[in-house]
This record gives C-alpha cells, structure tokens and sequence, in this order.
DNA sequence: GAGTGTGAAGCAGTTCACAGCG
DNA sequence: CGCTGTGAACTGCTTCACACTC
C-alpha cells in the first residue's frame, strides 16, 4: 500500500531506531512475534503511534497476532539503512572523540570509523586502536582514500566550522555534530546535532519551573 | 505582557539555549545590541521564529533596534535556570562517564559534578579529578549528604533501569539519560535522552533516501 | 476475539503578515 | 524607517475510533 518514495516523517524515524532496538531484545528473548502495544510500553510511545509509525513503511502486521520479530527487524534495519556498512571518519580524538571510538555499539550497527583526524601534533601518528591518527592536512585525501560515508565531528567549537567547510566541499553528504557551535552547511548535506549543554539546560529548565 | 507561568514550548526552550550560546558571542565581540535577523543566521531559526520564541518571555526588544544584549542574555539564563549552580551526580566512569566529567562546558555553565558513583570495585575509591568515585551502595546516602539535584546516567544499558528507579525513590527530579535505553520513570521526574545511536540512524536513513 | 491499518479530528509548533512603537 | 510583537493561517505530528482481517 505504502511506496517507499514516500518520506518518513523525521520523528518517526527517531522512533524507529527505539523499535529497533527493542525488537532485537525481543528476538534474544526468543519471542517471535510481538503486538503494537507491547513495542510501546517498552517506551516512548503509545500503541496507536506505533502502528502509524510502522504504517509508513508497509503493511507488515498480522491482524489479531501482532508483527513478526524477525520480518520487522529486517524491515527497521532496512529503512534504516543499517544493511550496509558506513564509512565513517572520526574528526579529533580529545575526550569525547575517544569516547566515541571505543562506543561498541556503533560498530555493531555497522558505523565503521576508518579515519581518525585530529590537528594536535603530539597525537598524529599515534594510534586509537589500530587506526593511525592523520594530520588535519590530510583531511582531503583521508576521506577520498577510505571512501568515508559519513562524518563525526568532536572538535572544539572554533575549529569546527572550518573542518566542516573542507568536509562539505570533498562531496560528505552526512555529519554527525558533537561541538558545541551551530553548523552552516548546504541543504543537501543531512546534519544532526548532538548538544550535551541543550539537554542539560533544557532539564535546568524544568527544575526551575516546578517551584514556580 | 507575558507572565512566567505560562509554559514555554519545548522545541523553543532548546533553542533558547542556542540563542544564549549566540549572545555571549556577541558579547563578547562587544556588540550590544542585536536584531532577530541577527539571532537567527547564526542558525537554526528564522528571523519570525526568533521572534515569536523571545516573545514567550516577555518584551524585552527595542523597536527599530533589537535586543540589548546583556539584558537579553541575563533573561535567558534566568528562564533556563542558569543563576544558580546545580549539584550533579554522574553514575558510570566509563568512557563516557569520565568524557562527560571532564567537559569544561558544564561547569561554566553551572552544573557541578559533586559525586561520582561506579560499580566497578576497581574504580571506586579511585579519583576523577577530585572527586572520589563511590560504589553502588553508597548511591542513596551520596545523593542526599551531597544535596544532588540533577542525576547524568552514563552506565551500561542493563543496570541503568534499576540504579535509576532507586535515584527516583531518592526523590531526584531530572536525569539525563545517556545509556541506550528507554527509561520508566514517574511522570513528575524529568528526562532526557542523549542517543548517538538515534542521530547517528536517522544520518544513515537520510543517506539510503537520497539514492532511492 | 485480538490487534492491525487508517481516515478524520485534534493539537502543537511554525510561518506569515502587518499593526504599532522607538 | 526599522524592527518588534502577535493574532491568524498553515503545516505537520499525534491521538482517536473503528472498519477490517486473521
């Protein structure tokens, strides 16, 4: 019934991601099919949201039964995008930088980091597991080279844009932000941002609003 | 014209802290004064929707100038809690955890990790700057001798459910989630999720899409 | 009977457009 | 004249309710 040139409302891509993850605990657990009410109590969402949802992508339930773990599971990581392998090139390798790295379940999810720049001379040259960390002059041809997908920046605000820039212009259609600045990039390069100080000052928010 | 019981919507609160972040720039570099226009080519909104965002506040702009800069900024961090200093508890000093505690961004703003709490009986006793991470079982008793007001959940998705229904039964009302879980909680605790795995998806989503 | 799939209604956030003030 | 502040229109997401299927 659904086309898959149709476009999937963004939160409910977000929301995908959950099902996701909540089907492959399902399926480790053995069960082999699950209902729409069940997918939303594990949280985030409600019944009716789920089955709209999933409604995007097909009509994939059986009535009266539920979905099938596995038939789904293939389904999200499809959509998803999660069938091939990304390339991914990691730009500083500070703390955060590191942190993500070592991140097992991005590589479970089949994010490859292949490329580890960063910009501090005492670091180049070094490795972060067995990836040699290049110099930010070889940003170019590191991403050409390994024929990287999609980038992770976790650089210091005031370097990101420029790193960004030279990112954008070697064709990256793809960025994945950890600074702390607001990226200006063309329409046509997908961008998410990761902010720690907005989730933390959003909740500073709610505190300070309960008490009036 | 506003008064400061009506609730603000939760998309602008997370661009009020963007906006913040602008105008401490603009300070800075010494501007005093500055227009929606300028607020929003920074990033992320237009120039009505600055507008309409600051107006939940109150009237703070100059017609025909713009806002004044300190005043506007000295709103913002008002609205966002930001005047007083917020004691935080970080549980986890994995990667993650130790990345989180050592990013000089939270303590600026005034979030100060007081207690480190880790399970790992290598770790605990050990130090995270000055803080002596503590074991598991001093959860409760360190969340109230250090007055915690906000909790940052950085441990492995299988234990973080249990460690925060007991951080919920001590009676904390804001965590910021960043295990790849989806967290029940009571309605009145506040929570958000921090998930690289989410953005990192809905990247690889946008990236399948644009080739059909 | 149990549970999906989906139009329609409801709600929230965004954009528009312009009156009004400095 | 420039730029804010805001009702009104719009867009898009969520919830509802129920026909439909297994």
């Amino acid at each position: 019934m659904n086309d898959f040139t149709k476009r999937i409302p963004d939160a409910t891509v977000r929301r995908l991601s959950l099902y996701l993850r909540f089907l492959e605990d399902f399926g480790r657990s053995g069960v082999t099919s699950v209902a729409s009410e069940a997918l939303a109590e594990r949280g985030g969402a409600t019944a009716a949201q789920v089955r709209k949802d999933l409604s995007y992508l097909g009509s994939f339930g059986k009535r009266g039964l539920g979905y099938s773990v596995a038939e789904l599971t293939g389904v999200l990581r499809g959509v998803l995008g999660l069938d091939s392998v990304w390339r991914v090139a990691l730009l500083g390798a500070g703390r955060i930088g590191t942190a993500l790295f070592e991140y097992e379940p991005f590589r479970a999810r089949g994010f490859n980091i292949t490329t580890v720049i960063d910009n501090d001379p005492c670091k180049v040259g070094s490795h972060l597991g067995d990836i040699r960390i290049r110099g930010e002059d070889e940003l170019e041809c590191a991403l050409r080279d390994d024929a990287i997908d999609l980038v992770i920046v976790a650089v210091p605000a005031v370097v990101a844009q420029g790193l960004v820039d030279r990112v954008v212009t070697a064709g990256i259609k793809a960025i994945l932000n950890y600074a702390p600045t607001q990226l200006r990039l063309p329409d046509d390069v997908a961008l998410r941002n990761v902010s720690m100080l907005v989730e933390l000052e959003s909740l500073s928010h709610a505190l300070t609003r309960r008490t009036g």
